[in-house]
DNA sequence: AGGATACCCTGACCGC
DNA sequence: TGCGGTCAGGGTATCC
């Protein structure tokens, strides 16, 4: 599923086909995603140009200019299953039929914008775990979802010292503490899991029990490992695809990430990947390398 | 207020 | 083959 990485990997992707362009018309074919769509969501779409994207945390951020001063964002979350692909307009399948070059199905197409020049966007999410919003440009830092995001994995203001400060007095398992986005924006069930097991550190110790060289550790192996990730195109998972649908897209290997019962990777460690839920999510581990 | 839990949703998978 | 049950999980609402 898309975390950080992969929201990355797609900005990267769509910012040659969509920067600068202009937006001919959007439609959708549904109303809601995870919650409805922004009223008029498709009227405010059309004509606007399409400025450098952008990326916060999970969610991709494209900012449109307008006639005026007073351009909004839109801003996309991909949920657990959704896709961005671009097509040619005639590509088009009939609606219902299977998607054969990209393994998607139409009828989960819920959002097409018609960019100028005839190629479309198409925001394909069969489990609806996904939205998007359209609001003003100059105060989106201060919108409900943005206002409470912690800082971002990858940016200056992370460090072990933050981690620290964020995790002092915190009983909450380590591993809930680096899923909450308002400590670590960003960073999911899939990489808080490799990057504790790169650093050697259990899932369940309260956060606030993490020493200096743990959190200087830590906060390394999880730059680490968001960075491999990105440079190798985000990873993936069951039903990902890169944002121009093509096939043979590169397989992440996760160290320990859904490999229960596999012999731990760690050179000389011997033990075996465990599986134990926490805060209703599985986490992946080693008992014998994490302590 | 922080922490825990339920919920949203569909497809994949498994056992019968 | 079909059917029911389970699981996956980010963000949000709601509970204590």
């Amino acid at each position: 599923m898309p975390e950080l990485p992969e929201v990355e990997t797609v900005r990267r992707g769509l910012a040659p086909h969509l920067e600068g362009r202009r937006i001919e018309s959007a439609r959708l074919n549904r109303p809601d995603l995870r919650f409805p769509f922004p009223p008029r969501f498709a009227e405010r779409l059309a004509g606007r140009t399409i400025l450098p994207l952008a990326r916060r945390a999970k969610y991709l951020l494209v900012p449109l200019g307008g006639d005026d001063m007073n351009g909004e964002t839109l801003v996309i979350h991909l949920g657990m299953s959704g896709r961005l692909l671009i097509e040619a307009r005639e590509s088009r399948d009939p609606l219902g039929e299977f998607h054969h070059e990209t393994g998607r199905l139409p009828q989960h197409d819920h959002v097409e914008i018609a960019l100028e020049g005839g190629k479309r966007i198409i925001f394909n999410d069969p489990r609806r775990f996904g939205f998007m919003l359209l609001e003003p440009s100059e105060t989106l830092d201060a919108h409900p979802t943005f206002a409470g995001l912690g800082v971002e994995p990858l940016g200056n203001a992370f460090s072990a010292d933050h981690l620290l400060a964020r995790f002092a007095g915190r009983r909450t398992p380590i591993k809930l503490a680096l899923l909450d986005q308002r400590h670590v924006a960003g960073l999911g069930n899939i990489y808080v899991c490799e990057a504790l097991h790169r650093a050697g550190i259990a899932p369940a110790r309260a956060a606030a029990t993490l020493t200096a060289s743990e959190a200087e550790r830590l906060a390394a192996e999880i730059r680490v490992v968001l960075e491999e990730a990105i440079a190798a195109g985000g990873s993936t998972l069951k039903d990902y695809r890169h944002e121009d649908g093509s096939l043979g897209y590169f397989q992440h290997a996760f160290r320990v990430y859904d490999r229960e019962g596999e012999p731990c990777p760690k050179p000389g460690c011997g033990g075996t990947i465990s599986r134990r839920v926490q805060g209703g999510r599985s986490t992946f581990f080693c008992e014998e390398c994490q302590r």
